[in-house]
DNA sequence: TTTTTAATTAAACGTTTGTTTAAAATAGGG
DNA sequence: CCCTATTTTAAACAAACGTTTAATTAAAAA
C-alpha cells in the first residue's frame, strides 16, 4: 500500500506494477461505495493509492474501466458465493440458514450494502442491469421458491402470498443494513453480529410463528 | 411555468417576482430528488426553470439555500401530516390504519422515496440530522409505542420484540419504494394503489396472525 | 419628473473535474 | 552495451461547476 515518491519515470522494480492496479482498486472501492460513481473524485482516488492520475488512465482506460473493474473484482466472488448456497433446503432451518449466511456477509462487507443501493436502486451507470441479472434476481428466485414450497406444505401459514412473502423477507433483512446510519440513531441498535443474529431469527419467527426449542445454540433474543 | 427570455433589466411585471422563486423550487426538486444535492447542477436546474442561474443567489443565497427551502416546501407539510396520524390507535385496525396512510403518502410522492434515502441514508448534506430528528425518529417512535402495547396486551406474539418489530414493519412498507426499480423487475409487482393494500395487509397478518380476509374497517381485532 | 429600488441578464472568475500529452527513467532482450 | 518497451510523473487541456460582478431595465417612491 505504500509507495515511494519519486520523479517521473519507470521505478526501480519494487513488487512490480500490479501493486499499483491493487492499490488503485483498493482505493476506488472505498470511494465509490460510499460516493456513488459520479461523486467520486479521480484525483482523490489516485491520492489514497498515493499514485498518479494518469495512472487510472494506463491501468483501466478511464474512470468507468476503474468501476466496473472494481465491482467485477469486489462483487464477483460474492455473488458466486450466494448462488452456492441458494437456500435449496426449505423449512424453517433452512431459511434461518440463508438468512444468517446473507446477513453475515452484508456484515462482513460494509460497502456492500451501499454499493447495492447506488448501483442497483438508482440509475447511476450503465451496469445496473447486469448488477440486477447477476444478483437480485438470484436471490428473489431462491427465495421465492423456498417460500412457496413452505406455503403449500403447510409449514408456513396460508395467508402468506410467495411474492410478498419473499420481497418481505428480502425488505427484513436488507433494509437495516441499508439505512444502517439512522436505524442506528433512531432504534439504538448496534448492527453487528449478535444483531444479526437477533435478525434473523426474529424474522424467522415472524414467519413460522413461535417455536419454543431449537437446535443451534439457545441464545434466546436479548437486547444488545 | 412558462417564461419569456429578454434582455437585462426588470421584466414587465408579469405575475411578479414570485414566479420564479416557484418554478426554481420546482426544478429543484426534480433535480434533488432524482440525483442527489451533489450532483444536481445549479445551471440545469435554472434552465429548466427558464432562470438565470444568477436568480438563484438572488432568491436562495447559494445551492444549499435552494435545497433546504426545497426540503422545508416539500417535506414539512408530509411530515406534519404524518405526525398528525402518530399511530395512537393501538391494535391490529390502528396499524393497518396507519401503514395505509403512510404508503399512500410514499406513492403519492414518488419523489419522497429518492429524497428520503439520499438525505437520511447517505452521508450528503448537513441537514442530515434535522431530516432524521423531523422525520424518521417520529414515525419509529409511534411505531415502536404502538407495537410495544400490543406486546404486552397480548395482542402481539410474545416473540415479537418491540425494537426489532417496529423496525422490521418499517422495512417491509419503506423497502418496496426505495427498491422499486428493481422490484417491479424482480418481483414482478407494479407499485400502485392495489399493491399498496395488498402490501399493508399481508404485513399486518405477519405480525397479528391470521384473519378472515374481510372489508377493511369492521374488523374487531379478536383473537382465534 | 426625477430618483431610488427591485429584478434580471450576460459575462467573467476561480475551482475542480476527467482526460491527454510529452518527457523521463528503469527493465529486459538482443 | 544498446535499443526498445514499460511504467511513471508533471503539466496542460477543455469542460462544467458554484459563484460574483457589472450593466440594464422596469417598477415604485419622491
Amino acid at each position: 500500500m505504500a509507495r515511494q515518491v519519486t520523479g517521473p519515470g519507470r521505478p526501480r522494480s519494487e513488487g512490480g506494477g500490479q501493486a499499483v492496479r491493487e492499490a488503485l482498486l483498493h482505493a476506488a472501492r472505498n470511494y465509490f461505495s460510499t460516493r456513488g460513481f459520479q461523486q467520486a473524485s479521480l484525483r482523490k482516488i489516485a491520492a489514497e493509492a498515493q499514485v498518479n492520475p494518469a495512472m487510472v488512465h494506463y491501468y483501466f482506460g478511464n474512470k468507468q474501466g476503474l468501476y466496473i473493474a472494481m465491482l467485477s473484482e469486489t462483487a464477483t466472488p460474492l455473488i458466486e458465493e450466494l448462488e452456492r448456497l441458494n437456500a435449496r433446503d426449505a423449512g424453517r432451518e433452512g431459511l434461518q440458514e440463508f438468512l444468517r449466511h446473507y446477513a453475515r456477509t452484508l456484515l462482513a462487507q460494509p460497502w456492500l450494502p451501499n454499493l447495492l443501493v447506488r448501483e442497483v436502486l438508482f440509475q447511476e451507470g450503465e451496469v445496473r442491469d447486469d448488477f440486477i441479472a447477476r444478483f437480485a434476481s438470484r436471490v428473489s428466485a431462491a427465495l421465492r421458491g423456498l417460500v412457496g414450497r413452505d406455503v403449500e406444505s403447510g409449514e408456513l401459514p396460508p395467508h402468506i402470498d410467495p411474492a410478498l412473502g419473499s420481497l418481505g423477507i428480502l425488505s427484513l433483512i436488507l433494509f437495516p443494513f441499508i439505512a444502517q446510519p439512522a436505524v442506528e440513531r433512531v432504534f439504538h441498535q448496534h448492527i453487528d453480529e449478535p444483531f444479526v443474529e437477533r435478525l434473523t431469527r426474529h424474522t424467522v419467527a415472524l414467519f413460522y410463528g413461535t417455536a419454543n426449542e431449537n437446535e443451534q445454540g439457545d441464545r434466546e433474543c436479548g437486547q444488545e
